[in-house]
DNA sequence: CCGCTTCCTTAACACAACTTTAACGCCGTT
DNA sequence: AACGGCGTTAAAGTTGTGTTAAGGAAGCGG
């Protein structure tokens, strides 16, 4: 999971400040509302990875933030509140929370606890629905997650700038890229033009991925770059 | 799931009581246990689904015991500990803790967090991935729990760097790891590009597990990493 | 306290893989 | 017919890797 997004939901401007300070020096991206229908509509639309809760809120009531977004997600839920009795605590937990941290608090501890329930995303995540992150395009097949490449459900081989110049056209199927373009996101370097590597790189990629079929995928636009081609493959 | 097992590591017997007779109040099954040595083992042989440790024991650093237990399974692990400073908290939570409560507590607060770790294990049970202890791929063998690996059944005798660097394979089958996410996690340190030592353990790592077969199990990927291949022993 | 073993690191070197460069033939266009 | 861009192949050059062995640190038992 990269740069995990964390909703907060807090009225208090100081504490809100700081939450959002402290997640920020972590390289979290994040949201912030003040308000519960906010919050609400935010882990609708934007879907956080985590929602750091605040239980005094001026519109609902934090319990019923609670419940009702667990009526359809998992989404960690960390309470942040001044509210310190145990019946508070254990009425937010019992109602889906996954934390309860009460104010004043270290900003240590509840990164601490962010990353508790971070960790638990991203193992759900890993070992939920395997398989997110495959591109598949007719006989090919690439495992962005594992990181290598498939024809008709053979494993081939590639050489690292092959498998970065197949993931680039890949992720840009049916577009044509120009040479520079390729070359400068293949090649990081911008300046040598570089454009007879790309060409024999261009033949052992379609030497490794078209030749098991009669299939043309790649097409070349003469003068301007290359373009893989979307194939369909019911029927 | 009927009738949670919780297991209680604590060794003062006040305490231990305490806990102990609020879990008999809402009828869960229980075991107590004094040491660290015995908290591994009952986790081991009666598979509870929560663990209350406290952090204080007398023969074994309580951190030390909730990275050992977390190379083999994801058990909750709720904290109970006098110690209520941020660094301590810090290092147990991540370390692999899910919850941390500071002595005095309340039991009734006790109750609810661990509702929320059941809730969660429920979850888990409900959505499969079951926590398994032990990793099978062709002829080789992982015991985590154990901690120990066999080739055709034959037991291997790996060095600590060796063993963490098989099970960091393992538990990625068919993924690509790169060189600085293994010398991440295999060595924590983070700084010194020990790639060097990486390749020689790859190399002992392979003469153990992939000699007593003509099969390759680690694949290695030029200027990327390495990655252990699943292989299907069926047929 | 000493010697042993085991483990980890480092260095060296041969070798394999990868990348670039160069050369040449093809095809389309002018 | 000549030119330029492209595909293809082969070879040279560069980088990364496998492997071995030696030196040093840490743990163990006597």
């Amino acid at each position: 999971m990269n740069n995990p997004l964390i909703l907060i939901v807090e009225d208090d401007k100081p504490v809100r400040n700081l939450i959002s300070l402290t997640l920020e020096s972590q390289q979290y991206r994040q949201i912030a509302v003040e308000t519960g229908g906010a919050a609400i509509l935010a882990s609708l639309s934007q879907k956080p990875d985590i929602m750091i809760l605040d239980l005094g809120l001026p519109d609902l009531d934090g319990v019923e933030i609670i419940k009702k977004t667990r009526t359809w997600s998992n989404l960690p839920i960390i309470i942040v509140s001044s509210r310190s009795d145990d019946a508070d605590k254990i009425e937010a937990l019992d109602a889906g929370a996954d934390d309860y941290l009460t104010k004043p608090f270290s900003v240590d501890e509840l990164l601490a606890r962010i990353r508790v329930a971070l960790r638990r995303v991203q193992f759900m995540q890993e070992h939920g629905q395997p398989g997110v992150s495959v591109f598949e395009n007719g006989p090919l097949k690439i495992d962005f997650a594992a990181g290598c490449a498939f024809v008709s459900n053979e494993e081939i081989h590639l050489s690292p700038i092959e498998y970065k110049l197949l993931c680039l056209l890949a992720h840009n199927v049916g577009k044509v890229l120009t040479h520079n373009l390729i070359l400068k996101e293949v090649w990081q370097n911008t300046l040598p033009n570089d454009t007879p590597s790309l060409r024999v790189y261009m033949a052992t990629l379609r030497r490794k991925i078209e030749s098991p079929l009669g299939q043309k995928l790649i097409q070349t636009h003469v003068g301007i770059g290359y373009r893989m081609m979307r194939i369909n493959d019911e029927q």
